[in-house]
DNA sequence: ATATTTGCTTTCACATTGAAAGTAAATATA
DNA sequence: TATATTTACTTTCAATGTGAAAGCAAATAT
């Protein structure tokens, strides 16, 4: 990884120099909530990402070695995603972006997501646990 | 605010859809340390955040009720911003990039965010609570 | 043998950004 | 009281990043 992306040598800004953007992280959700995906499972996410950018992002966080790509056991034109430790450990962010959102945007998330919002405000510790496993 | 620009119902991609950049969360991060801080002091900030860039993130952080812009009590041309509590409420994810950040960049990060971090690390709830009071 | 699926890449108009310069009002200084 | 400086922006614009659509090649299904 370049040195020269990063702004400065504060913690919060660097992670943002490597995640801040409206896509790498719901990539990154995408397999906290089911543990192995495909590019097509990706692509057909609700957001809507276009494959270049999907394909882009994917690079990067392979990169990164947030996560790892392998084929897939009997279908040679699959591959499988799936996240190292180090992209495992964006959990904790995540939820709690989960936790601001379901608070300050509640009028227009999904009942589903109000739910797992709910969970994870009663149980932090074992949710967390639950999804880095 | 615009319901328009939500890609989904769900709360990650929703608070992405706000926070989802390089710049709006460090504006919150300066606030959490220092508690006001004015456009001066925004704009000196380690990252280089250029005026127009600024301007357009801190008039979206009004917009969005999550920090406030008040006079300053003897200088007309300065003002000072605070966050609100909806502000103060991404200090968790906030701090969760730190320690990622910590974490898996400490190689270029500096001793006085390391000793933050370490401090994050033992005490999370103490630090947070400092920080969002 | 042919159609479909999968995981991409390519293209390109459009949107966003960073850097630099400009501005106007308020304040400090001579 | 005149002038320099400071503060909080706005304007401009080239460079960069993005989304949507189309294209492609290998593998799989029919």
């Amino acid at each position: 990884m370049d040195e020269n992306i990063f702004r400065s040598t504060c913690p919060i800004s660097s992670s943002l120099d490597l995640f801040g953007d409206k896509w790498t992280l719901l990539i990154v959700r995408d397999l906290l909530y089911h543990g192995t995906r495909t590019f097509k499972d990706f692509y057909q996410s609700e957001e809507n990402i276009s494959s270049a950018r999907l394909s882009e992002r994917l690079k990067k966080l392979e990169g990164l070695q947030a996560l790892t790509k392998e084929n897939h056991p009997t279908n040679k034109k699959v591959y499988i995603y799936k996240l190292t430790q180090k992209g495992k450990d964006l959990a904790p962010a995540i939820i709690d972006l989960i936790t601001w959102g379901n608070k300050y945007l509640n009028h227009h998330i999904s009942d589903e997501s109000k739910k797992f919002a709910a969970n994870l405000k009663e149980n932090r510790e074992i949710v967390l646990k639950e999804l880095m496993k």
